[in-house]
DNA sequence: CTGAAAGCGCTTACAG
DNA sequence: CTGAAAGCGCTTACAG
């Protein structure tokens, strides 16, 4: 079933039967009821391929994710499509599992498909490859979110580094001086930004930064498990953990080791119910995932219309539960 | 830049440069390293909109989940989508969020981009919805995942009656005779033949079903922990917990009433990495999200060649540290 | 208010 | 091994 047989069934043009499909004002009332009715007894439906063609438009968004079922990142997606969903849009999804060559084929792929744009949070190793990402922007519309690249274009990231620090000398205020810093890999803005955010915070308040207290993992569950056991043989009275798969690790090794819920004051970037759940005493911030995916989108139209936007967005995540 | 301008630089017709990016065998090799040249020079990536309206394909599928951040959908999502990857299809991906309407307009969509097939986990109230998936299935492959319908189309699940019955018969070994169940909303399949397992296991073993035992909730944290209470009222020793989000608000309420962990035996469906962080005592089961995407994906490919298959496909959950 | 015709960027028999 | 031409199912100036 396509437009030519609604025409024939209908006694009119493709021309009139395209008008109502797409709302045009110019069609009788009788006829465009008629139209109408025709189009309902058939169940057709337009095939939008041939639109997309033909009129040079596509309202699908490529989104590229480094881990889905990483809980912070299927927050991201989730909004991600309910807001796409409220704008008439739709979402495309890859995952590209951390992995370069795997998220260069989901670019590549998205590029084939003239979506309308991409909305990437890059994988590791991505923030030098300037180069690889400004060729691919003259080829389509690409937004950074959540992480961003070394670079100025479009980009909307929480703000990490005031947030970090804040929440570092929130556990200093709570007495702490030694305060261990699990960290992400250093090759993701975010992992970096929230260390210097840490270093910062220490000298802020002239407390020297001592490298014996940093540990170095890479974002997951185990890594937050091995580094906690490092950091049980420090004198370590408090500890910012870079975010909540780590933490999962860091309080399975405290449980394990029998160790006191509440031996460590614990602070980490994301709020997260259910490491909330487990440990209601850890310091963190709501993340405004819907904001940040509603913005994303919006910044994408206005790339495209070419109207005025900034190139770096900050958006602001909220104190949890506590203040200083 | 278009196939055409390919052809003009290279000095051949576009049919010779379609040639080329279908990777025909029918050229001469010093073309098509010449063509392969310009193609690479120019960063010219082919149109698969056009491509896909002239030879009538699409390595589109679309996909549709209830709920994104329910970590049980999530790895449907991601499995999915590293599945696809693997067989170079591609996903779109839709969240009904529980709702009918929305999930029919994602349905509809798809039909209109023409996608390969849609794979569905349906919302909460679509078990009769009979007649209208039958409508939508003369249109467009369809495949049912995880949560069944009351229809023969193509279906593939987790098998929960059985399951599940060896779940409480477990719990009935250790020796617990009041065993309360905690189900989801019954208008989803998962959730009903749950309950009726239960149901099963119990008269299997004499035991007199209970209706104060039985409490009926819609698969939320919330719900856990609003029912967690009532289940506290009861002499139950032991509880069937029918989702992994609902245990979470079980394990809050016994928490938060200074109960102890190992007051009761809990089973549940899917062993979850987090919850077992928290009460590593809770039988369930591994649950195969790589085997139900990969044979979702292989199903619709089937179907699509008209090959023979399985209407009903059921796939087994593996017993995690437990067995009768 | 309506329609004929060209065009979107590809593929694909068909002919050579 | 190569190309001219028709076709995929729409949209869109243009003319009336």
């Amino acid at each position: 079933m396509k437009i030519k047989d609604i025409a024939k069934l209908a006694g009119v043009s493709t021309t009139t039967v395209s008008r109502v499909l797409n709302e045009s004002k110019n069609v009788k009332e009788s006829t465009r009821k008629k139209i109408k009715e025709i189009i309902e007894e058939q169940g057709y439906y337009p095939n939008m391929i041939a639109k997309n063609l033909s009129s040079n438009k596509n309202d699908t968004v490529g989104v590229i994710m480094p881990d889905i079922e990483n809980v912070y990142f299927s927050k991201i997606v989730n909004n991600m499509v309910i807001n796409a969903e409220k704008k008439g849009l739709n979402i495309i999804l890859g995952c590209s599992d951390e992995n370069f060559e795997i998220q260069k084929k989901y670019i590549e792929l998205f590029i084939k498909q003239r979506v309308k744009g991409i909305i990437i949070a890059v994988t590791k190793n991505s923030y030098n490859k300037t180069e690889f990402f400004e060729k691919i922007s003259k080829k389509i519309p690409i937004i950074f979110i959540d992480r961003k690249i070394d670079s100025d274009m479009p980009t909307i990231c929480f703000e990490n580094t005031d947030t970090t620090i804040r929440a570092i000398e929130n556990l200093i205020h709570k007495g702490n001086k030694k305060i261990a810093f699990l960290s992400g890999d250093l090759s993701i803005s975010t992992a970096e930004e929230r260390l210097e955010a840490y270093k910062k915070a220490l000298k802020n308040n002239h407390i020297k930064y001592d490298v014996k207290l940093v540990f170095y993992g890479d974002f997951s569950m185990e890594s937050g498990y091995v580094l906690a056991k490092e950091v049980f043989k420090t004198d370590a009275t408090a500890v910012y953990i870079s975010n909540n798969l780590m933490i999962l690790g860091f309080l399975k090794a405290l449980k394990e080791l029998g160790k006191n819920e509440n031996d460590y004051n614990i602070s980490t970037f994301e709020y997260n119910d259910i490491v909330n759940f487990i440990n209601k005493d850890i310091y963190s911030y709501h993340i405004p995932f819907d904001e940040l995916t509603n913005k994303s989108l919006d910044l994408l139209e206005k790339i495209i219309n070419k109207e005025k936007y900034n190139k770096f967005l900050k958006i602001k995540p909220i104190k949890k539960h506590w203040k200083i």
